[in-house]
DNA sequence: GAAAAAAATTAATCATGATTAAGAAATGAA
DNA sequence: TTCATTTCTTAATCATGATTAATTTTTTTC
């Protein structure tokens, strides 16, 4: 729980009682390698705090093959906001990829609190903005480069990351097949 | 000056007196079809709202094409926020599509709002999380269509849109070749 | 309303990355 | 320590959309 709170430390200058207001709506989960916290189409209810491990969020096209749009380490955040906010079902699938721990919060809860604490307002706005910018970047990357240059610079600037899920995964976050990733890899530089 | 004080009334329940603090540091601005806003490289410094017109925001990638990120009409915000935020030179620039008028707001203004205003920082996260949701999906229909469904769904989702930009700016922003979106227009469906 | 500029179309060729189909290597479970 | 599952690789063929180049249509300007 010191986790969270040193996190929003960072972003926001806030009370320690504002920080235990927002503390005591979190549970802790502990999610086993493969193991599920959303489905799609069923309801989403909850934002996701990695803690501890790795997570992603996907969906399946028409094709039956699944398209990973994100993915959560620690410190991160990760939901379907569409879900969320809409309160529509879930398009996305959000599944860990380590054994990993979580803290969640209902969005209706996360509602209430934004109604009494403009620091926590703040924080998640922040935390939007961060998102805002990776988002648009990613479309910027799509559009301006191969894909062996897109897999390039995502190892470069992710080494560690690289280390932690499988091939074929990074190749669907990446948008191509595993087959594509494993060419471009097999390539000179 | 109404048009905005509307807009943010259908976000958040806010005074008078706080919307009137936010209008305070908005300046008007008219721009003529083609001028700029902003230009790449440049130190960016506002976030640009539409009260009428049409903007765009686009990257010259390293082939010397024009790649459009987004588009923005009437009450809708556009700017580079990765510029704003993190205070690097622009990487997009921002032009006119149409005869526009603008509200600006300077960023550090908007940064001095947010400590007092908890209504303001609600308002801009929900925009946020707005943005989010609609760039989640692009992402989405970027891996899961082909060039002429991206280009039919667009179409059939946004009929007044498509008489307001030409055609080979609706290609870029699609993240295709005018001529392909020639090509696809010309097809039976 | 003529000339110029901007936007859209067409068609041929080309390249990136998908698809298909094996098979090899690595990891995990019993 | 073997069997089974998961992950990764290789290679051939194929399709989507890019490139190039020319022409037509539309819009703007004088």
């Amino acid at each position: 729980m010191e986790e969270i709170k040193n996190h929003i430390r960072r972003f926001v200058n806030i009370s320690d009682k504002e920080l235990n207001a927002f503390t005591k709506e979190l549970e802790l989960q502990e999610v086993k390698n493969k193991e599920f916290l959303l489905k799609e189409g069923t309801h989403s209810l909850h934002h996701y705090f990695v803690v501890k491990g790795c997570l992603r969020s996907f969906f399946i096209n028409k094709k039956g093959v699944e398209k990973i749009v994100n993915f959560a380490i620690e410190d991160w955040w990760i939901s379907d906001y569409d879900s969320l906010i809409n309160k529509t079902p879930a398009y996305l699938n959000i599944q860990a990829v380590e054994d990993s721990i979580v803290l969640k919060i209902p969005q209706e809860k996360l509602e209430a609190l934004f109604e009494t604490s403009t620091n926590l307002n703040s924080y998640f706005r922040k935390i939007l903005e961060i998102v805002r910018i990776a988002d648009q970047k990613r479309v910027q990357f799509m559009f301006n480069m191969s894909g062996k240059e897109m897999y390039e610079h995502f190892r470069d600037n992710n080494p560690e990351f690289m280390q932690r899920v499988p091939q074929y995964m990074l190749a669907s976050y990446l948008g191509f097949t595993p087959e594509f990733l494993s060419k471009v890899r097999g390539l000179q530089e």
